[in-house]
DNA sequence: TAAAATTTTTAGGTTTGTCTAAATTTATTT
DNA sequence: AAATAAATTTAGACAAACCTAAAAATTTTA
């Protein structure tokens, strides 16, 4: 099926927003999308006849099977442009985003397939976020906050749950990355603050909300 | 100045144009986009407004100098990504400009930039055609006809004049591409027609639309 | 040079995706 | 269970980019 940059657009954020409520609501959306709810009315109803969306009106909606098909090869398209920017431009990780938001709406199954062997098949993007596979199946990757994370224990950053650009610097200025090896040595029981030791920097104290959005590998 | 998809497609067209006959009109512009000249005449007086071209009602129009500006970054876009999609993702030299007509209008200045730094600032794109450098300046590239190829001497295939798909199946086919070494053994009187022969290929006859659209390097 | 043909523009309409403002429906209070 | 509040949808407009059909200007031809 041949979709719009804004048809695009809308799947993408109902997936997103579908993971976390289960049933997706109109004004969410809107929010989301930086857009007004009548717009994303109409729009509903669009993706309705088109047969990719679950759409009751007044109650709610959501992506059906052909849908999540849909989100799941524009998200594959979005990330593996993330891989390339990074891994083979050198950009920074919290620039990638903007970018990979334009170059996800260039629909070439061809360009992708070849884009994906360039970068050899990667399982994860510079976030840590898993990339879908041809066939629309996200890997699996087993991880855990980092407060599961064993005092002491060497943790090895997976992946970033909130991806703001504001996030994303303080991490950068944290140096904070995926792939860096993290310690805890200490809870602080009054905030939750944490401190953690990465591998050659000293140690440094991060709040309770930043570490929520920080998730490890167990090794 | 931000440019819609469109915008920049009618000025990238009449730049083409223009390179030929100075002077643009309506129905060649319509011809050249697949559309209609009623839509060429919007098109024209928004581009009016945008200070990009030159236009006077029933005469004719053409590019000034921003739109010139404009219309070589632009192709520089999309010389830069035909290059890309050839030399590291491995794509055939006549399958890429299609894709390479998506990914000229991702407009990030840092992305063009350090796709050009990765790319090892290329000079040409895979068709032959200069690459307009950050400035928008075109590298001179002193080529000729393959009929001014003196006979027996060989020749190194710099580009080609008509890039349709339906072309640049037919070189493919004999084998011609960028950096081809050819030699005329002779040119027959009747129909122009040239017997050429390529390194480690048998001789061969090519007509002379297609010579016409053949330029090599003297050496 | 007047008639015919061509080119170009205007007038008015369509689609996509957006908006505001008003009307509905659903949820929450009191 | 009304009344109030919040969420959602409808109605009607708008801009961008396109279209068809008709009008206007230019060019060609007889």
């Amino acid at each position: 099926m041949n979709l719009s940059t804004s048809e695009e657009n809308y799947i993408k954020s109902i997936y997103h927003l579908q993971l976390v409520s289960n049933i997706v609501n109109t004004n969410s959306l809107a929010k989301e999308l930086n857009t007004k709810a009548a717009s994303v009315t109409d729009m509903l109803k669009k993706l309705k006849t088109k047969k990719l969306i679950q759409y009751e009106r007044y109650y709610g909606f959501k992506l059906n099977d052909k849908g999540i098909q849909t989100a799941l090869i524009i998200i594959r398209r979005h990330r593996l442009w993330e891989v390339f920017l990074v891994s083979k431009l050198g950009f920074d990780w919290d620039k990638v985003h903007i970018i990979a938001e334009d170059l996800e709406h260039v629909s070439s199954m061809e360009l992708i397939k070849k884009l994906d062997t360039y970068l050899g098949r990667p399982k994860i993007d510079p976030h840590g976020d898993p990339i879908p596979d041809v066939n629309g199946r996200l890997p699996v990757i087993k991880q855990m906050n980092l407060f599961k994370l064993p005092l002491k224990k060497t943790g090895v950053v997976s992946s970033v749950g909130n991806q703001s650009p504001q996030m994303l610097e303080m991490l950068k200025h944290y140096g904070i990355g995926i792939g860096s090896q993290i310690k805890i040595n200490k809870v602080f029981d009054f905030d939750k603050s944490i401190e953690i030791k990465l591998l050659k920097q000293p140690a440094c104290i991060i709040s309770e909300p930043v570490a929520k959005n920080i998730f490890v590998y167990d090794e």
